[in-house]
DNA sequence: GACCAGGACCATT
DNA sequence: AATGGTCATGGT
């Protein structure tokens, strides 16, 4: 294919609204009916058309693998939502009020990095951060003429160069020792996102776990978001109250139970389940 | 001015 | 094993 600026993705059953308002990414700016973003270094718009997601680069690409990797293009959705629960009324209601929502795949270290950030944060809070974060440590990237300046999410090297005290004016608080201590050992070769890959669930949990200010939830947010492991099921207090308020009549219920819970009842895309039951209560039920 | 947020951690029971 | 306090910050 030669080299061009725009490209026309055909999808079906794809929510782009759902999917950058729902909690998985921070840096995306909804702009004229779609929306703008940087992915591997590259600005990028999307705006959805009959049939089709329509990008537009600021530099020509011959290969677009790398965004049709992050959109998740080729995930029939049909067949996914199949595997769901049918007589689960609510996880249904979800499906149908959250009609196209997908789930995107993130570079490893820009869903870490965010979600270390995410700590009792509301959604608002966090894009602004990581908004702050980007725009002051973050490699600017090209943009189209007349287009708002737009940076790369800053890299664990450029991250792990910075002060404790740096990273506090990202408006960040208290998370700033976390950020700088996993940047820090990533570059340090301690931490190898990579090969958590190919690690079992348990195993890249566990991994992930062992960095400070990363519990349960976090992991599992990464490990759906940015590795795409299908029955990673994070649980934060909006799905905590939806697993309790569905399943436990309303009655608060240990975390560890939820988690069991989910395992068994979910199948084998419980996280895409999750994110369905997430963005249903945040949006219809709040 | 409370109250809460896509939590995690540590000290007490 | 289970609670309770603490950590920063800003939107509602």
């Amino acid at each position: 294919m030669s080299p061009r600026y725009e490209l026309d993705l055909p999808v079906s059953n794809y929510d782009l609204d759902a999917t950058m308002t729902s909690g998985q990414v921070f840096a995306w700016e909804q702009w004229d009916n779609g929306w703008v973003g940087v992915v591997s270094a590259n600005w990028v718009s999307l705006r959805p058309h009959a049939g089709v997601i329509r990008a537009i680069t600021a530099t020509p690409q011959s290969d677009w693998s790398w965004l049709t990797t992050f959109l998740q293009t080729d995930v029939h959705l049909p067949d996914l939502l199949a595997t769901f629960p049918t007589d689960d009324f609510n996880l249904q209601a979800a499906v149908k009020t959250c009609h196209g929502l997908r789930l995107l795949r993130q570079p490893p270290w820009e869903c870490l990095a965010s979600f270390i950030l995410s700590s009792t944060k509301q959604i608002v809070q966090i894009r602004q951060i990581v908004r702050t974060l980007c725009a002051r440590h973050g490699t600017p990237v090209a943009v189209p003429a007349g287009q708002h300046p737009a940076f790369a999410f800053p890299t664990p090297e450029q991250i792990a160069a910075l002060s404790e005290k740096e990273l506090r004016h990202c408006k960040m608080g208290f998370r700033a020792k976390y950020l700088l201590s996993a940047a820090r050992r990533v570059v340090a070769g301690e931490l190898d996102l990579e090969s958590i890959r190919q690690l079992s669930l348990e195993s890249a949990r566990e991994e992930l776990t062992k960095l400070s200010g990363v519990g349960e939830k976090i992991a599992d947010c990464v490990l759906l978001f940015a590795y795409g492991f299908p029955t990673a099921f994070p649980i934060d207090v909006w799905v905590a109250r939806a697993l309790s308020q569905f399943y436990f009549k309303g009655r608060r219920t240990h975390p560890e139970k939820l988690r069991r819970f989910a395992a068994r009842h979910f199948g084998p895309n419980a996280g895409y389940a999750q994110q369905y039951l997430f963005h249903h209560v945040r949006t219809q039920l709040a």
